[in-house]
DNA sequence: ATCAAACGATACGATCCGTTTCGTTGATAT
DNA sequence: ATATCAACGAAACGGATCGTATCGTTTGAT
């Protein structure tokens, strides 16, 4: 939880240097905002108000609305979704996916990754943010669990890369249509094809 | 081909009736500036500006731009992409999958379709609009595709939406992403991956 | 003849953008 | 000790767009 108006003065500068307080200031503020407005009303002008900081502060250190939506994702992206490890590879996609929806659903963090894909969309420059500073990472996690399905030889290593590439693009079409509700019947049939795209051939 | 400026005299009304000559310069105009300024100049304002129309006349039919953009970019891609018929389902997938990133890199239409993406995350009304006025129609080809392979005997009928799903999953992704450049193997991947995914079963 | 609704024009208040100016603060280099 | 430099908050800016309201005009439907 945080002070949605900071109850303390103006915070001046402390030099030639970035402030830490001005910047949790600014963070706390974009989440709070985030939290209670979404992404529509996710605005430089209103976080600034908020974090009782200057709108120059804020365009200094985060010059596009995405690289702000970034930083208040990462900064509390460490208790969001952990891979599971259920011993199967669909066991361990219901399991993340549903985790993975329900995070998207119900955080500020997660609305704000939604409206990163949004602002993404806009120009190159947040596009191009979304796909290297964003994604890698993001990726990580969900390969892991394809690679361990190989390890196990449930599927064919060879495969990793495309079924990433396929289940990332099945959460991230549920996600910008709005279809992130519970749905575990669905999640456990798409896990199962995935899971029999990649197995090793019928006769080898 | 359509007049960027038209040159007649105004519009007036025809009686209590929707006006086709306006609906047309409207469509026209806005069609016209997305190809002139892509989607981050596409206002209400210029487009009423250059169809010699009132504002209050583009709010009446197409409540947000969600609802103009749906119209314009609809009526452009029936014209431009087509269902393929190669007789395999990787076949088809591939041709269809090449025609449509092109049509999203290279027409201005194309390139504005992130743009509704973008538009339906900011918005609930939005993404109702995309999911449940746009999407329906689109998915008629792909849906095709998969139901034909099914006739064939090449996938099970009970895969076919999940199918469907994974694979607009794939799409978006690789859109929302800005990775639609001509990449005929990973698409032949994946649309391997996902014939085997919906194959009947290898032991029967 | 009356009514209803669409039309274009115009203006409005509101909001947000991104930038600029200003005086203040404090760490760092000299 | 002093000068320099950059970050800070405040305020205001010009500009663009939003969505709505008002107005008089036009014409089909009743």
């Amino acid at each position: 939880m945080t002070d949605e108006t900071p109850k303390t003065g103006r915070r001046a500068s402390i030099g030639a240097r970035r402030s830490p307080a001005t910047e949790a200031a600014i963070l706390a503020a974009a989440r709070d905002l985030l939290a209670e407005r979404g992404y529509a009303g996710f605005t430089f002008e209103e976080v600034a108000r908020r974090a009782g900081a200057g709108k120059p502060t804020l365009y200094r250190w985060w010059p596009t609305k995405a690289d702000l939506l970034v930083d208040v994702y990462s900064a509390e992206k460490a208790a969001t979704v952990r891979a599971p490890d259920t011993g199967s590879l669909p066991g361990d996609l219901l399991a993340y996916t549903s985790a993975l929806w329900g995070f998207w659903r119900d955080t500020p963090t997660g609305r704000a990754f939604r409206g990163l894909i949004a602002e993404a969309q806009a120009g190159d420059v947040a596009q191009a943010t979304l796909r290297d500073k964003f994604l890698p990472g993001r990726l990580k996690d969900v390969r892991g669990l394809f690679a361990r399905a190989a390890a196990r030889g449930d599927i064919r290593s060879d495969t990793i890369e495309d079924l990433v590439t396929l289940y990332i693009g099945f959460n991230w079409f549920h996600l910008t249509t709005g279809r992130i509700e519970d749905d575990a019947p669905a999640i456990t049939r798409i896990a199962l094809l995935l899971a029999k795209a990649g197995a090793a051939s019928s006769s080898p």
